[in-house]
DNA sequence: GAAGCAGCGG
DNA sequence: CCGCTGCTTC
């Protein structure tokens, strides 16, 4: 290893909660030790948020919230810069679902993409246009020429294998062809998906859903959060994994936290 | 001691929703070993109640509960009859705030009082006629000639050392003069205060109310729960104490662990 | 199933 | 402050 080379370690995580889910976040960074992680559906209003729990573990922490539903945050352990709450800057329509901050002077895009009901639902077609939205949103500032990372609760399991069961789900709104195309769509906008730069196998997942009882035992997953990189990004991605540890622990959430490494 | 006598311990606690405590109950259990708890404000319907921690830790539990509100529970590890559940038997009106059963050929009567909320308010004719009510309810049973215990959060703290502002509280559903003396009239059926018989210290309180922050350190509590014995059995206590124990752990009850024992 | 909230109650 | 219910969301 060259003496100016720099680990840095990545994670995403929809927390549920993140008032409700420090006990379970707390003993995550102190044995995983990430440079930066990377939540969604925080659930609170960045007056409420616990930053000090952050702090006390050496993290510098940014936020975008609401009151109850949604919410995204970024945790980082160096230096971090805010770039974006929300596609239009500070206050905007739907902030508590995009953050974009800069650390090491890569643009790190925290996103949580709406879940979209049902395909029959019109809420189905902002989901669609919201991933329009976001290529639009980089277009205007970014090149993926340039090293950047978009990462978080993208709401799609991209590919067949990325779902347990693909014939049944193809009408569930994180499968449905329209979402997938959507997905594609942002992602082509010259993105690679680092855990599958890593990792072919199938029954990968990142979600399993509370109300399916055994899910877990039975693999009833979804891999529907992801870490995006930029090529010249991804070129430096040294591992991706599924951390299911949290999972085995007390009060997980229905995510499990997802990683990156990146030798920069 | 005699070859045939027996100590019998008994604790009486208010420990507001029976389930979200039990596993502050089960610690209670182990290290005090009582023959006999009196429980109230359970917060229970009778089908959801939760027997099997007590049966685990060897006790027999009888309860008259109902959704959300009051609710009376007595576990015993010697063998218990159920005497009553309210004041008119199986199923009668008001049934959740009077259990009584019989142990060791004692009868045990739980009761949780009504509040009052104020004296201007309705309820607090009510919780005046509770008291006038029991005292009714036990001539018509016993006589306090004979062993009888009456037991649980009466809502009454009988004298000034019992409240920690005497003079502010005195329009406190809890300690106004006719709660007092309705308490009073009940107890002078034939009871004796069996905390009393072995404390003489002001500022021994049973409860101290969530709502008055840091209640505890400033002193702030009341005497309200009580452990009531007709004389031939107050003559055999050797003992009452309050057990500050449960309020120093995890997830305590406003209320405090009243306990009594009694060389049979 | 497990979060959040409002509204009620002690 | 801390339970409960009943509602909503994912």
């Amino acid at each position: 290893m060259m003496a100016n080379s720099l680990t840095m370690k990545i994670a995403t995580w929809n927390v549920n909660s993140v008032r409700s889910r420090i006990p379970t976040i707390e003993r995550f960074l102190k044995r995983v030790e990430p440079d930066v992680l990377c939540m969604q559906e925080t659930k609170v209003r960045d007056d409420d948020f616990p930053v000090e729990a952050f702090s006390a573990l050496g993290y510098e922490v940014l936020f975008a919230g609401e009151k109850s539903y949604s919410g995204v945050a970024t945790a980082s352990r160096i230096p971090m810069k805010l770039i974006a709450r929300g596609f239009d800057g500070d206050g905007a329509e739907d902030a508590a679902r995009l953050l974009a901050v800069e650390v090491q002077r890569i643009p790190i895009v925290n996103s949580y993409v709406p879940q979209g009901r049902d395909p029959k639902d019109e809420r189905f077609q902002y989901k669609l246009r919201w991933f329009a939205r976001l290529r639009e949103w980089l277009d205007e500032r970014y090149t993926p020429r340039k090293r950047l990372l978009w990462v978080g609760d993208m709401n799609v399991a991209p590919e067949e294998r990325d779902v347990h069961a693909p014939q049944r789900l193809s009408n569930h709104p994180d499968f449905h062809p329209d979402a997938r195309r959507a997905f594609a769509e942002t992602a082509g906008w010259g993105f690679v998906d680092c855990f599958r730069l890593h990792n072919d196998e199938d029954q990968q997942y990142t979600f399993y859903d509370y109300r399916d009882t055994k899910s877990v035992e039975k693999k009833h997953g979804w891999r529907v959060d992801h870490i995006m990189a930029t090529k010249p990004l991804a070129k430096l991605c040294s591992a991706a994994w599924i951390d299911i540890q949290p999972r085995l622990g007390e009060n997980p959430s229905d995510h499990t936290p997802l990683l990156a490494e990146f030798d920069l």
